[in-house]
DNA sequence: CCTGGATCTTGCCAGTGACAAGATTCTCAC
DNA sequence: GTGAGAATCTTGTCACTGGCAAGATCCAGG
C-alpha cells in the first residue's frame, strides 16, 4: 500500500458523513475515522486542526449543497417568485431529509460556537440567497405590509425549525401523522399562506443515498 | 466537611446550568462538575449513570419550566385565544434567550438521541400545550381552512426555529437588526399573521439571570 | 540529484467516562 | 438504641480520545 493515502481529505470527510448519518454525531471521533481508513491514529492531524475544524468542514459544504440544491428546486419551480419562494424552503427541508449528516453538523452548538471565516461566507451566503426570494416574492406582492428583514428572519426559522422538526424521529412521533412528507408540504404552504392547489416538484437527492 | 454533600444532585444540575450558559455544552464534563464542587471524581456516578443522563435531565426540567413560563404568558395575554397562543410562542423564545443551557440541553443531538420515559412525557406534555392553545385559537375562528395537525407542526416550528435563530449570535450577526426582541415580536406577529396594533406583555424571568 | 514541503507514522501525555470495590453516613424497622 | 441495609461518596483502575512532538516517507521543482 502506498504511504500516502492518495485523498485523505475527501476520505475522511466521506467517512465522517457516514458515520454521523449512522451513529450522531457525537460517535464521531478522528480515532475512529482514523481506523476505519486505515491510517495511523494522527493522520487526520494533517488535513484539520481538531475534531470540530472537521465539523466546520462537513458544515461548509453542508451549507453549499443545500444551497445548490434549493437553486435547483427553485429553477424547477418556474417563474412565479412565491412557487419560488416556497420551494426554497421545502427543498431546504428536503435536504436535511435526505443529508441527516450535513444539516446536523451545521446546527450543532461546537459547530456555531466557531468563528470560521469560511464557514461564515458560506452561511452568508445561504441566507442572501433566501434574502434574494423574498425580496422577490415580496416585489411581486407577497405580503407587501411586513418588513423585508422581519420577512427573512421568520423564513429562516420556518425553514430550520420544520427541517428540525421532520428530521427527528423524536418529533414526528409525538405528531398524529403518517405521512411526513406531506406534512411537510402542509407547513409549508403554511408559512407561504397560500391554499394548497399547487404543489412545486420536489427533486430526487442525493448525497446520504449515495454513499449508501 | 460533611462527607455526604447534601443534595449533591441538585448541585450537579445547577452547576452544569452554569456551565452550559458560560462556555457551552461541549465544555460540560462529570469530572468537572465533580471538581467544581469539591467532591471525587465519580459521585456525580451515584446521581447520573452517565454524562447523556444528567443532560436528559437538564431537558426536562428545561421543558417543565418552560411550559410553565409559557402558560404564565398565556394567563398574561387575556382572553383572546389567538393572543393566548401568541403568547405561549413568544414565551417560548423570551425563555430560550433567558435560559440558554436549558434550551440548548432540549436541542442537543445527544439528547434527542436517547430514549427517556420522563423526558419523553415532558415533551409530549410541551407538544400538548401547543396542541390546546392551536385547537382553542382555530375554534375562536383562527385559520378554520387547516389541520389542526399542520397547524400544530407549523407552530412547533416556528417557535423552535425563532428561538434557535434569536439566541444565536451566528445567525443574528446575519440579520440587519439590532434590536432582537423586537425582531422576536415582529416574526412572532407573521406567525400569527396579525397586524401589529396589540404586543402582549412579557414576562421578566428568569433561571440563568437568577443563578447569574 | 537533492532539497524543501507535504504527508504520514510512532510515541507520548493529560483529560474523560465508566466500572469495581470499599468506606462512610443515613434510614428505619425492631 | 441498635443493627441491617440502602444511599452516598472515595479511591483505584482501564480503555479511549485529542493533541503534541519528533522522525520517516513521499512528492515536486530546480
Amino acid at each position: 500500500m502506498a504511504y500516502h493515502h492518495g485523498n485523505l481529505k475527501e476520505a475522511l470527510l466521506e467517512c465522517a458523513a457516514d458515520v454521523i448519518a449512522e451513529r450522531g454525531i457525537e460517535a464521531l471521533t478522528l480515532r475512529g475515522l482514523a481506523r476505519d481508513l486505515g491510517v495511523s491514529h494522527a493522520a487526520p492531524g494533517a488535513h484539520f486542526a481538531d475534531r470540530r475544524a472537521l465539523l466546520c468542514e462537513l458544515a461548509k459544504v453542508g451549507f453549499q449543497r443545500s444551497l445548490e440544491f434549493m437553486r435547483a428546486g427553485a429553477e424547477a419551480a418556474g417563474p412565479d417568485p412565491v412557487a419560488r419562494y416556497r420551494a426554497l424552503g421545502r427543498s431546504y427541508v428536503q435536504f436535511a431529509q435526505d443529508n441527516p449528516s450535513y444539516f446536523r453538523a451545521i446546527n450543532h452548538p461546537e459547530v456555531e460556537a466557531h468563528l470560521d471565516d469560511d464557514l461564515r461566507g458560506a452561511r452568508a451566503a445561504w441566507v442572501a440567497t433566501l434574502r434574494e426570494g423574498v425580496e422577490v416574492a415580496q416585489a411581486s406582492g407577497w405580503h407587501p405590509e411586513i418588513e423585508v428583514e422581519t420577512l427573512l428572519a421568520f423564513s429562516c426559522a420556518a425553514a430550520m425549525g420544520t427541517a428540525q422538526l421532520l428530521t427527528d424521529s423524536v418529533w414526528t412521533d409525538v405528531f398524529d401523522v403518517d405521512d411526513v412528507d406531506a406534512l411537510a408540504d402542509s407547513v409549508l404552504d403554511v408559512v407561504v399562506h397560500r391554499s394548497r392547489t399547487s404543489v412545486v416538484p420536489i427533486l430526487e437527492e442525493t448525497e446520504e443515498k449515495r454513499s449508501a
